[in-house]
DNA sequence: CCTCAAGTAG
């Protein structure tokens, strides 16, 4: 619902009042849910006290899109306090009530305090159902605990549920996320036998890992195919590949892609407004960025945290600090959150402009307040004092994150290794190189492609030439057993059996015709 | 009319 469109609605509420109609619990419940996605708390709060003085009681569905709304904006805790509300109306939490409220739990207050939740529940007789598990899935996901997911799901499957397409997705992407196509091809295969069918969100997920790694011809091909076979593509498949695009620095394919996307009626959120916002600003269009930022606001979007978030890395870009600080001042007064991301955004913007004393100024703000950080955080500072040469300093703050259990990565290995070798200190530069090769082995090289090209040539070749003959059966039957002898294919192959995958779906229009 | 999946930012 849109601002436009909700005003519409008050309209029209004032207009059954004047005819002597008086709006349901129902009319009551739709209200206050295009307040919370618009994130008016206030309003919808009012709304509940409206129904209230009508001699009415909320009702679970009230009460469980309030408690969505407060989730969303991190209020977990007054959400949990609204289930005792509601107990005490002897309106009775279920377990969509449940799954707000722990997923909110996940979002902000960490995974343990999220199954107490479960257990909670549980306690209260509110059985955990299917939504539940994808749930717990998504977070391990998250969090890259691709084997506690994969419990997870063998877990829902005891219970007598069966992975849906959710769940399928969520793992398909969490493997992407991880690095591990070989499972992600794996889950996507097992989805097909089970008979459930890939969707948009499938086809978004491969199309978003083809652009990280930067095989922008494959992303944009697969699009092409699988708008033939019948998936829908969405906005977010071409947000997809305007982020891919602006990363691969094709900036006019990416403003092409936009236009395309416009031309064909598809309206684009807020998300794909940050990211075309984003990529103008990489690349110093600053004119067009404010075009796009003028028409997000003409359409009635709300920008939201990371439009901010990318105005501020704009500032920083383009060498305004100063600025970048002006405004994220002036969106703090106008109630804008900001993250872990604006701080990590400022404090990159102060280092590479030679700040360096303001840069750990905001970062013991940021620590006293609170706020989290992690560790590009710690990253952005081990870099620049190692640049620095203050190699003692970065010691510290390594300790400092393995207190936090924050994980080192390439970045901070690179970052010592860089200035030990630079200091001479050879011997210690290769102990932290080889800790850098047996803790990340999938982030050595930018370019994974190379990496996933040194695999089993011969499975790669043979795999590939199945596919394109269109054997399938076979193709499985040899990447099963190139995993099982832990053999990894080039991306190329990976990419054939996806394609293979990725089966004719029934024309949409003629699925509609039939209803 | 309520819950879960994709894309933003180092």
């Amino acid at each position: 619902m849109h601002k436009g469109q909700l005003s519409k609605v008050r309209e029209i509420l004032l207009e059954m009042k004047d005819n002597g109609v008086s709006p349901n619990r129902n009319t009551y419940n739709i209200l206050v849910h295009g307040y919370c996605k618009l994130r008016w708390l206030k309003e919808a709060a009012e709304v509940v006290e409206l129904i209230k003085a009508n001699d009415m009681v909320p009702d679970i569905w009230t009460y469980t899109t309030i408690m969505r709304g407060l989730c969303e904006e991190g209020k977990v805790k007054e959400a949990i306090s609204l289930r005792d509300d509601m107990e005490s109306l002897r309106v009775m939490p279920d377990e969509v009530t449940y799954n707000t409220l722990i997923d909110g739990c996940f979002q902000w207050r960490g995974s343990v305090e999220a199954f107490k939740l479960v257990e909670k529940m549980k306690g209260k007789r509110v059985k955990p159902n299917a939504v539940t598990h994808n749930i717990m899935v998504k977070w391990y996901c998250k969090e890259g605990k691709m084997d506690e997911a994969g419990y997870v799901v063998a877990k829902m499957v005891e219970s007598g549920f069966l992975p849906d397409c959710f769940t399928y997705n969520t793992m398909i992407n969490g493997y992407c996320k991880a690095g591990n196509l070989g499972e992600a091809f794996m889950m996507k295969d097992e989805m097909g036998r089970k008979g459930i069918k890939m969707d948009t969100f499938t086809v978004n997920t491969i199309v978003h890992k083809l652009c990280v790694e930067k095989l922008l011809k494959e992303a944009y091909e697969l699009t092409v195919k699988a708008a033939k076979r019948g998936y829908i593509l969405d906005e977010v498949t071409y947000g997809t590949l305007i982020m891919g695009y602006f990363k691969n620095d094709q900036t006019n394919k990416a403003l092409k892609l936009w236009d395309e996307m416009k031309e064909k009626g598809i309206i684009p959120s807020v998300v794909t407004y940050n990211t075309i916002i984003g990529g103008l600003l990489h690349f110093l269009k600053t004119d067009q960025a404010v075009d796009k930022l003028n028409e997000l606001l003409d359409k009635g979007l709300a920008p939201d945290e990371a439009t901010c978030n990318i105005i501020i890395h704009g500032f920083c870009w383009e060498g305004a600090v100063e600025n970048s600080f002006l405004f994220y001042n002036r969106m703090v007064e106008n109630s804008f959150k900001s993250d872990v991301i604006t701080c990590n955004i400022l404090l990159r913007g102060l280092c590479k402009h030679g700040m360096f004393e303001k840069a750990f100024n905001l970062f013991n703000t940021w620590i006293i307040k609170c706020k989290p950080v992690d560790a590009v955080t710690y990253n952005t500072l081990i870099s620049v004092l190692c640049k620095e040469g203050k190699l003692d300093e970065a010691f510290d703050l390594i300790i400092e994150m393995e207190k936090k259990k924050l994980e080192r990565d390439r970045y901070t290995y690179t970052a010592i290794v860089g200035a030990l070798t630079h200091a001479g200190r050879t011997e210690e530069a290769n102990k932290f190189m080889s800790k850098l090769l047996e803790s990340c082995p999938n982030m050595i090289s930018e370019d994974t492609s190379q990496m996933l090209g040194s695999g089993d040539m011969d499975y790669s070749e043979q795999i590939s030439n199945f596919c394109t003959q269109g054997k399938y059966k076979e193709a499985m039957k040899l990447f099963q057993e190139s995993e099982q002898k832990g053999v990894s294919l080039n991306i190329s192959a990976y990419f054939m059996l996806m394609d293979v995958l990725l089966k004719r779906r029934k024309s949409i229009s003629k699925e509609s015709l039939s209803d």
